[in-house]
DNA sequence: TTGGAATGTCAACATAGCTGACCTAGACTG
DNA sequence: CAGTCTAGGTCAGCTATGTTGACATTCCAA
């Protein structure tokens, strides 16, 4: 091993170390959700309203089924989340073209409108901690992530990453 | 600003890199909890007692009001979990020495078993991230999250990383 | 053309948050 | 010592979001 990069002394591999990135991650993920949180709290929406309209704007067109594999939840939980995001307007679901049996997920102006809030909201954060940061961090940042992320999960990661820039 | 620091691009700072960061975030905190989420499945336990015992092991004898602000829940909440867990001869719940009407709360060897088999899930996760990202990566990946928590939970996360190391 | 597979919906239930009200025991203070 | 505050526990009930099971519709291939 050379000493400049195998041979490193690995500290930072050393359960003390690991166990303050654990502790990091779940601070952070509170911080992560803390602001949509507080904006759909007393909107009769929660956390899975928010990742439905998420992936939704990210996926114009997207199926339920598609979506479903995305959040990793069961289909008829998604469904409710979905029945209400119809009723209320924000997210239209059209009979798929090809496929009858598919519904095509679009947002309406409404429900773009409480996306792009929601999603400000976390950029903003986001932000602010990519700024204190720096560029280098947040590569760093970035690539502990994808290696954080399960097989399946992260090839969805990556398809949206590179399919939509 | 300079060419080095202050005035480079900012890509890192579009709103495509901030949704990227936001997507990682969400797939990456799937990988974090699915290892312990899979032990504890079956078990009449869930992602709340893991938390619980995960944080009565990094500071035993810690009170309820303590973990309570830690974890951020209400007391009725945390009082589900713990009740099943003094029950179950996991946590051992002792009257306060000097305030008698605090409560210190210990793992038992049953308790400190199933942690040690949550926390072993979960770090090794977390080190085989880490080794593949590199100690440079992981140093951006700390500095980014500490910067993306609230203050209070920044606070908090400190005390609890420059106490417990 | 018919039977299986895929897509999505409805109903019922479990878990884990939450608020609000109320209790005990112990600590503190005028 | 009386009154008040604090730590913790409990009961009841609500909400959000996950689960499984049953079912309808649609497509496709034998």
């Amino acid at each position: 091993m050379s000493d400049v990069h195998g041979g490193e002394n690995l500290l930072f591999l050393t359960d003390e170390q690991l166990r303050q990135g654990i502790e990091a991650m779940f601070f952070a993920y509170r911080g992560f959700t803390a602001d949509p949180d507080r904006i759909l709290e007393g909107m009769a929406y929660g956390r899975a309203h928010h990742r439905a309209l998420h992936f939704i704007a990210r996926a114009p067109g997207t199926t339920v089924n598609n979506l479903l594999a995305i959040l990793g939840v069961t289909k008829q939980s998604l469904n409710r989340v979905l029945r209400t995001l119809v009723e209320d307007g924000l997210v239209e679901s059209r009979v798929g073209k090809s496929d009858k049996r598919e519904r095509n997920l679009f947002l309406t102006e409404q429900g773009a409108a409480l996306e792009r809030k929601l999603s400000d909201a976390q950029r903003s954060r986001m932000r602010s901690a990519y700024r204190a940061a720096g560029p280098e961090a947040v590569a760093g940042f970035r690539t502990v992530l994808e290696a954080m992320m399960d097989g399946e999960m992260r090839r969805r990661y990556l398809r949206l990453k590179d399919g939509g820039s």
